[in-house]
DNA sequence: ATCAGCCATAATGTATCCAATAACAACTGT
DNA sequence: ACAGTTGTTATTGGATACATTATGGCTGAT
């Protein structure tokens, strides 16, 4: 009756997963902060649909860490601790450089060619959002060769999970530091010369850096 | 009808979690074999619920990777391929070792000698089920003294994972090798002297060693 | 005899309705 | 005035009923 604005439902049998990608896309573009409340009719009416698959893609994003559920009470976006976030960043520097590895000897020329292209364009530009889009473009990207299931989807629910604490942390300092385009920089050098040891270590240095950084400031995870 | 034996819907609002609960535990028991149909008003009916709670269910086991779902067609029992099954091994070699990290200088004495007579009674007796269960102990209770919770639950969420595979295997081969009691015991030697890295190395040798032994056996994931 | 297409059946997806829980506010008693 | 309690309301949890889709068997034609 209302919000058939959106979608009308041609489609049967997809609705929750539907209802959980828009959601999913509005939590990482931060339509959502962290700690909002989900109401359950909202999204119902706001997608035109009944409660059900709402419930549907809440369990789902539930399992991608995105949001909490408590019984009886409600949904919530999930909200990090500076220490969760650390240890997820720690566990980045410790599976991204084996996706990498999976990667190296399998992305082509011209993908590298785009890696170095999104590397000099982030350089230059000072939206932050440009700036999340595009690093983010360039690691998943420089993980899309290889065909691990499991490993990707690790890395990608890591990255969406950290995703509003890289924006809050750029909002606030836009770091002056220059370092994290050179890493890139010589991460792509270490792709072309298709070096896995020192891409490996390029990387970890990447992540563990970007760790440090956040540790020093907990006030983005101030309640 | 039936099946209220079990539990009285006295509780409200954690019916979804308890079958979750109640349906992990039977697909790690080895009740449900990978690749088995799961039908919704089966559990329903077994569990004395609707089909809705049990859907619920599905989404969360969904999430943790033991359940797959495609929409207007059913549930079943997680696949693994043998290569997802590396890439587990290989995610566990890297990850394992930082969750003991953190764990090493938080462990008590006490929790150490439990350990140590946990793999010292692995060594003897023969039951294929009483050794997963003694090993899963083991690993995971060398993981129990630190609060970390995402890294955590990701090894938890492996060991679930590949449990099935490393039931067939024992099941299939009983290896007299009997590198696995060595090393446990090199490991809970070097928890003693809280000797971080070379526990990190140790486990990393040992989850590594096992990969290898997996590889040589595809014919446990032939379907 | 084999394969394509159709139909019947069984299972899943969704909406609506009702029950139960929890948060909140007003009230009463000390 | 304050705290404990009770009632009210908004929100979530679950069951039943119905729409929709997939699947397996059957029929018929080539």
């Amino acid at each position: 009756m209302r919000a058939m604005s959106t979608i009308q439902p041609s489609t049967h049998g997809g609705a929750g997963l539907r209802i959980a990608d828009d959601l999913r896309t509005a939590i990482l573009d931060g339509q959502y902060a962290p700690g909002a409340r989900i109401r359950q009719e909202n999204l119902a009416d706001r997608y035109g649909a009944s409660r059900l698959p709402v419930r549907e893609a809440l369990r789902m994003l539930e399992g991608e860490g995105l949001v909490r559920l408590v019984a009886n009470t409600g949904a919530w976006v999930t909200h990090l601790s500076l220490a969760d976030c650390e240890e997820m960043y720690q566990i980045r520097e410790r599976i991204e450089p084996l996706l990498l590895r999976y990667n190296v000897p399998l992305l082509s020329d011209s993908q590298i060619d785009r890696l170095d292209a999104l590397a000099t364009h982030m350089e230059h530009g000072d939206d932050v959002e440009h700036f999340l889009a595009l690093d983010r473009e360039f690691h998943l990207g420089s993980y899309e060769a290889a065909e691990t299931t499991l490993l990707t989807d690790t890395v990608h629910q890591l990255w969406n999970r950290t995703q509003h604490y890289r924006r809050a942390f750029m909002q606030a300092f836009r770091p002056s530091d220059r370092s994290v385009h050179h890493e890139h920089h010589l991460l792509v050098a270490a792709l072309r010369r298709r070096d896995v040891d020192e891409a490996e270590r390029i990387l970890a240095a990447h992540i563990r850096r970007t760790r440090f950084e956040l540790s020093r400031h907990p006030e983005i995870f101030a309640d």
